[in-house]
DNA sequence: AGTTTCTATGAATATTATTAATAGTTAAAT
DNA sequence: ATTTAACTATTAATAATATTCATAGAAACT
């Protein structure tokens, strides 16, 4: 069994050209190199080295192993590189999964700076999970979920980054654009635009309008937030979305963001993350980046 | 420091899927490979598997581990191989260096057979030496000397493989074809042909012509067999090889060997080799060829 | 609940690696 | 030819490491 120690003892002997430098730059006396190169050649029953008084030349097999340590140790040297990167946290990979479609927009804002400061952390992100975000994150197909509905869950941990006002984006000249405040009645001859989600996912509908009994008078799903916002500035309709996507929005498209309510819509987007990685360096650093963005 | 038996456990967890499995087939106790993967993480101070209960599942930095271990491992093993191999004295190279022009036929009847037996052993054939094929050899430049001349040194052997008589070679239609035996003043009428070599180290001259105090009319050389024997054939000359290189080429030619001298001139081939090589099992097994072969 | 299978742990032991001390070689220097 | 300095080999002692044993604690299965 060639073991990386015997490489290691190749090369230097090699390069040194005499024992007792080799055994000085391997850390070793001169007495532990020769006992070990004479185990080494005991248990191999093959001679690497032929010894010429003082002189020491290698054997063909020795020549042979001499490649191979050539060969291998520097790819052995390079990953103890990277499982040190690994250690201090520099060096991993975090696969998010967006359970919030207008969230993409806000993680960019994470993201961004994140990467400058963790150039090894490779970033993923994906948005359709087969069974729902939490299930992705316990079968580790997801390290970070980022959701707006936080379910309990042992060995998951949600933390709130981020807190905003859900209100209706509509059109400069549509006649709500005038109100403060808009009712869930002011919306039942309205058309309607959110993402393609569940209507009981839909905040509008659940913190608004069935409370209210009303619901509007058509309801259209579309993945696109631009489309979505070009239609709303077109004045085809409206759509309820985070507060800082539209003033986002506003100052390209002819759209207005309205409260929604006298109160107003609160919402907050959670990361959910497995309590295992609770300890990952590069995890916690993207965590505070994302919490410190408000 | 990642060593060979971290990549082993590594992969073997990762194939059996459990500790006690994998212990098992790694030759350990589980108590010895759990007390291993613990220090393994201690010292990497990097978390290399998760444990959710029984189960176990790598980590990223253990996944990357992994991919070493699948990409390195497999290269080890071979090298083992082929270490034993050597060990075996099934592998290597002999590099022959020839001083002595016209046993390359018959060396060609040596390695022919020995490379069937020893395929993993590659020959290389030298005619050239700056500075001798004795200089060669102890410089490891070659490993084994073909020559007429055995000088002693210390820490060469040479062992005769071939004995032979020195003939004339002669056109049949040459005069000196109905002879049965040449003397020395038969040639001071003729054209001699040799290989390019110092005439102290021809035989016709040391052991015939020479001690007869006589020389050639013409006395010219020529590196390729083929070619002289050609001009022999012609007429043009005359030249001193081996009988059994003559006796070849008489089937061929029109080309006669004649006897030098009463007695003839003897010459034996020698096969020269560090002592160090002694003990080398391929190296044996090519003189042994060339012994038992007369 | 009981049983089986797997993993973790501490202490004891076995194995292996390393050293110190020293003698023996070799090559170079005088 | 002797001396010196530099290198290698060897033995016995010691240190470091790996492995086991015995056992306890979890988790999965019946």
């Amino acid at each position: 069994m060639i073991e990386r120690s015997h490489l290691s003892i190749l090369r230097e002997i090699e390069r040194s050209g005499t024992l007792t430098a080799a055994a000085e730059s391997l850390h070793l006396t001169q007495s532990a190199l020769t006992h070990a190169i004479k185990k080494l050649e005991q248990r191999a029953t093959v001679k690497l080295w032929n010894k010429e008084g003082r002189a020491i030349r290698l054997t063909q097999a020795g020549s042979y192993l001499l490649s191979v340590a050539n060969r291998l140790l520097p790819q052995l040297e390079y990953a103890d590189q990277v499982i040190e990167r690994f250690a201090r946290g520099e060096k991993g990979a975090i696969r998010i999964g967006m359970e919030c479609h207008p969230c993409y927009q806000w993680l960019l804002k994470v993201v961004t700076p994140y990467i400058e400061r963790y150039p090894e952390v490779d970033i993923d992100v994906k948005q359709q999970f087969q069974f729902g975000g939490m299930k992705a994150l316990l079968n580790y197909d997801i390290d970070v979920l980022v959701t707006p509905d936080p379910a309990h869950q042992p060995g998951v941990t949600f933390k709130p980054v981020l807190d905003y006002q859900q209100v209706l984006a509509v059109s400069t000249k549509h006649t709500l654009a005038k109100k403060t405040q808009i009712d869930p009645k002011d919306l039942v001859e309205e058309v309607l635009y959110s993402y393609p989600v569940d209507i009981d996912r839909l905040d509008i509908y659940s913190h608004f309008l069935t409370p209210a009994h009303c619901r509007p008078k058509e309801h259209k799903s579309i993945e696109a937030t631009d489309i979505m916002l070009q239609l709303v500035a077109a004045g085809r309709g409206v759509a309820a979305l985070p507060h800082w996507l539209v003033n986002e929005y506003a100052d390209k498209m002819a759209i207005k963001a309205v409260r929604l309510g006298r109160t107003g819509v609160s919402k907050s987007i959670y990361l959910g993350l497995r309590d295992d990685d609770q300890g990952v360096d590069y995890i916690q650093a993207f965590i505070k980046q994302a919490e410190h963005l408000d």
